[in-house]
DNA sequence: CAAATATACGCACGATCGTCTATATTGTTC
DNA sequence: GAACAATATAGACGATCGTGCGTATATTTG
């Protein structure tokens, strides 16, 4: 073992499988064919293991899908690439068992402790690197101004949260390119050189006759 | 212990905060106050236990979210009051740990077997309850021709499950409002009532000066 | 009433879990 | 070369896991 890094390089890969807490470090020893004490002894406890490897699946998820993203100007560029660069992520099975953050989010969110509090923690970083984009294009009049920045990342992250759950339990890489589109066509719907928000159907309905 | 419907009401809870694979046996005999032999007898193995936990969320769901729009005409008005009932049911906590099946197959994803394959299944239904009500809406008319079944499936699922994951891992509700909002505009967005799609910003760009 | 079935209990099994202690082997630094 | 921190090993601990077996009660069925 070359320490932590090789460990942890492993262990990311187990958890994306098998979760964050059935991550196991009797499992990771006996994959690593090393004593489990040795990898006990690494971290101290279960506990720093799994916000290790938190922190590992971060940096790949940085690696992956922010980094490409960051050779285009912030703003609307940006924000189209990181759709990008995320369905890229999504069908290149870089975690084994799908996106890492997205499975230990629905994993952790019911019990209490430190785990749950860092994973939320990056989610939230992730939500905000979408947020302060989307203000970005606005701010540079890319974006019309009457986007709702909350409300558009939630959707931008709901498209790749889903590509991911169809990829991997329905073995369907459909949703992918499903999610690909609808995220361009969200950039497209709000930005400032289409034309106005058409009339909805309500809205017609209401109107009458 | 009223045999395995009192049992089954609340592995339900527990195994939406825990996992399905977080849920015990012997945990489940003690917030019982039973012995865990007893709960064991009654299912054989943990396996059938998962499967009939699945069975039992699986129903709550129908009850929860299907069956008031089954009110609603297929198609159109009750592709919307699956929305409207799926976002109340995210509010009204009817599962301690969140949507049991948004849970599920995002924790099951990686690990073969039966129980996945049972999660599996439900979840296909589901969307297949989502696509062929888009596609009665468009054969009656009231949604446009160049719709897009799978496509609109995935969009609409993944507000939902979004809104569910924001609530549970965020403690912020208002996921469930963007959810809720952005469906009605998903729907209002392809509504046959409503103007043909306007030339997209992309395709605007293309046209040059 | 007798037979049968479902529910419950108590106890014990092997396996695995996270954790700990004591010790050996490194590689680096003074 | 001595001192030291990091990395590895072996072995054991209490707890809990899923799973069995034998048995007692309670309800239903004949």
């Amino acid at each position: 073992m070359r320490s932590r890094a090789a460990v942890l390089e492993r262990s990311v890969q187990m958890a994306s499988r098998d979760g964050l807490e059935g991550l196991t470090i009797g499992a990771l020893a006996t994959e690593l064919e090393v004593h489990k004490s040795s990898v006990f002894a690494l971290f101290g406890s279960k506990e720093e293991l799994q916000l290790a490897t938190l922190a590992a699946a971060r940096a790949i998820l940085i690696d992956h899908v922010i980094a490409p993203a960051l050779t285009s100007r912030e703003g609307l560029p940006r924000l189209s690439a990181i759709g990008e660069s995320w369905c890229d992520y999504f069908l290149s099975d870089v975690f084994a068992g799908g996106c890492f953050l997205c499975a230990a989010s629905m994993e952790m969110d019911g019990r209490p402790g430190p785990v749950r509090d860092a994973v939320a923690a990056v989610m939230r970083e992730w939500i905000g690197v979408l947020s302060s984009n989307i203000e970005a294009a606005m701010a540079a009049g890319d974006l019309r101004g009457d986007v709702l920045p909350a409300a558009m990342a939630f959707r931008l992250n709901a498209l790749g949260m889903a590509a991911n759950w169809q990829r991997q339990l329905l073995h369907d890489r459909a949703g992918i390119e499903h999610a690909r589109l609808a995220w361009r066509a969200e950039l497209d719907r709000h930005s400032a050189t289409s034309p106005p928000r058409t009339r909805t159907a309500r809205e017609v309905a209401k109107l009458g006759p």
